[in-house]
DNA sequence: ATTGTCCAATTGTATAGACAATTATACAAA
DNA sequence: TTTGTATAATTGTCTATACAATTGGACAAT
């Protein structure tokens, strides 16, 4: 039965209790989408409250999409769709949509908002701060409820920036993949220590005692790699030779690897294996090698991280690193959505395991 | 000066003249972003109107986002970002943003969308009729103002059926690179007929005779293709052998497509070139060839359509057409923004050019 | 069957006035 | 310096009341 209370006593206003009392109501089913609600006239019998003061409520509901004023007809429900809660939706900060893990990562995040009823704005920051500031603003406008965010290549503090920016408006976020020293915030990685540790291991059992690696210093998950490949080498006794530890600390650039791949090859001599910081520069020096006649795994065996979609079908048979891109994507979404929800809780850190594909490219060396 | 005058004779509501009058010397500049306006006491002075009359003229301003009233210190025009007008997103349906050229293509919309400062909300069909149809729904419900569409591998009227949802609700809808027959609607593709016409030509300028074809009958674009190719033999008095054309009817599947370039390869005594229907072909056919010993271009030349990507650091050097899939991209937004700013005109077909990229997996025969 | 007229219910607009809550500012007290 | 307190300006909440506008439905006129 209809019943409405209001308490003239409480601070809070009468208009927002009788508010609160109707959206109450209504969300029980008291009231049905389509149902004519009191009239004022009856309220005011009900609460004793002046016709203004009811008028104030009701207008307010009405504004939420609540309810729907029909003169001479009287004041009606209105359907779900068309009430309160509008869509949710979830901007996605990716680098570069075109390349990458980027697009498996949208994928996975895009099929687990699909699945809630979501949708996800995507956005390409090519990895730099202003363009990834631009979507910021932009997103905020817009009213996102939440953002999956890859971190730019910028420095950190901003990449903070732009967190903090989220967090004024309390939208909250998850970063995906890449971590930012020293911040507390939920995030979905994968083990890029461990799994750069287990795949050097793996050279190493395959006899290879002079492995080179190349990668860039921007991001956390490759400077964990280097850490992962100089902690297997240091285990089994094996020096680091700072020759073969190619690094750049610029962003990647197709030109600038050809030309770390071509020093380094050139020193191939000194070397079994490489260890590519990633697949892309894994098939840049596959097709430099290819280019020098330097046979791979013949003369130099050659291994990978990501295990890139595309890496599968490459004629290379790249021995890689398996990571797991599309669940951080999903997994990111899971999380963003259970804060949007309204969960509070510490920071939660996932981090996912990779592991290893044996293709070709890696070659077993007789002691 | 501020200035109000009310009518109390006219029939429009005073709350609403006011409310009027108001806006207008906001967006006059007469108040300006962060501005004080009078008090309800000054204004009840200037106007003679009660105070409950005045105060609805500013709470309605106060939900249009004009206003912002902050207690004891007045009531304040808001910045214009944050006043009046939403956002606009723009939907994209692609088959799937992992692969093919759809992140090519989301990012020219993208980039588009984005130095016109609107958004796109991404979804990905699957080429399948229900999942699109799932994400019409929902991005008829998240409000978006255009939606840019590649048609799925669905029956044509069940593409259909998706516009005519959007069209029912005046949403307009620009199809980009596959076509629907039939449908006068705007679009933007490429020319497939005339592409596959000239990349013909090319190998039958190369020496080529005998040229094998292989690709799937499910979308516009191949079967152009198809038909472009089967132009330019004619046109060279060549037969088109009915066993070099190998054809599918089902969508993209790695497995199906092993197996078709595994019986055409089977016959490469016949011919000295295939045509691929798309670069991912291309590549499978290049696998095989690979695993079946057959040399490319030494002993039959590859040519794909496409140039996605990743072709061009694929070890394989594939000659292909390139497809401006990013210009397809751009231009699509371009057409959808103009639509939705309320360009009334006759549907316009767009069509981009390709080109020949010339690598080298096709070998000059001399008669 | 269509059109016109009136009625009554209900929401829409408006006035006048009262007191409450909030908060920037100034000033006092610790 | 910090903390507490008073003040006044302004918006926030509420009552009581009146008349206007809209409109479904009944009924009459054409």
């Amino acid at each position: 039965m209809v019943d409405i209370i209001i308490d003239k006593g409480s601070p809070v206003p009468q208009y927002f209790q009788l508010q609160t009392s109707l959206i109450e109501q209504i969300e029980q089913g008291v009231f049905k989408p389509n149902d004519k609600i009191p009239t004022e006239a009856e309220i005011q019998n009900m609460t004793g409250l002046a016709r203004a003061t009811i008028r104030q409520a009701i207008q307010n509901l009405v504004n939420m999409g609540y309810l729907e004023r029909r003169r001479r007809l009287g004041t009606f429900v209105l359907d779900r769709v068309q009430s309160g809660k509008k869509q949710t939706i979830i901007g996605v900060l990716v680098p570069d949509i075109r390349s990458g893990y980027s697009p498996e990562l949208a994928r996975g995040a895009g099929d687990e908002a699909a699945q809630n009823r979501h949708s996800i704005i995507l956005c390409n920051t090519d990895d730099l701060y202003v363009k990834a500031n631009y979507h910021v603003e932009h997103l905020i406008e817009t009213g996102v409820s939440g953002i999956i965010f890859v971190p730019t290549a910028s420095p950190d503090e901003k990449n903070l920036d732009l967190i903090e920016k989220f967090k004024r408006k309390n939208i909250p976020v998850v970063l995906a993949d890449r971590l930012i020293p020293g911040l507390d915030i939920d995030s979905v990685t994968t083990d890029n220590f461990d799994g750069a540790y287990s795949l050097t291991r793996y050279l190493i059992d395959k006899g290879h005692q002079q492995i080179g690696i190349i990668l860039s210093m921007l991001f956390s998950t490759e400077r964990e790699r280097l850490a992962g490949y100089q902690k297997a080498l240091t285990e089994s006794r094996l020096d680091v030779d700072p020759d073969l530890v190619v690094t750049s600390e610029g962003p990647f650039s197709e030109k600038d690897y050809r030309e770390h791949a071509r020093s380094l090859l050139k020193q191939h001599k000194k070397m079994s294996a490489i260890f590519a910081g990633h697949d892309r520069i894994a098939f840049i020096i596959a097709a430099m090698a290819h280019k020098m006649r330097i046979d791979i795994p013949g003369e130099i065996s050659l291994a990978g991280y990501d295990d890139l979609p595309f890496t599968n079908s490459h004629p290379v048979g790249l021995t890689t690193m398996h990571q797991p891109i599309y669940e951080i994507g999903q997994q990111s979404m899971n999380l963003i959505l259970s804060r949007i929800r309204g969960k509070k809780s510490a920071p939660k850190k996932i981090v996912l395991q990779s592991y290893l594909v044996e293709r070709s490219s890696v070659a077993t060396i007789l002691k």
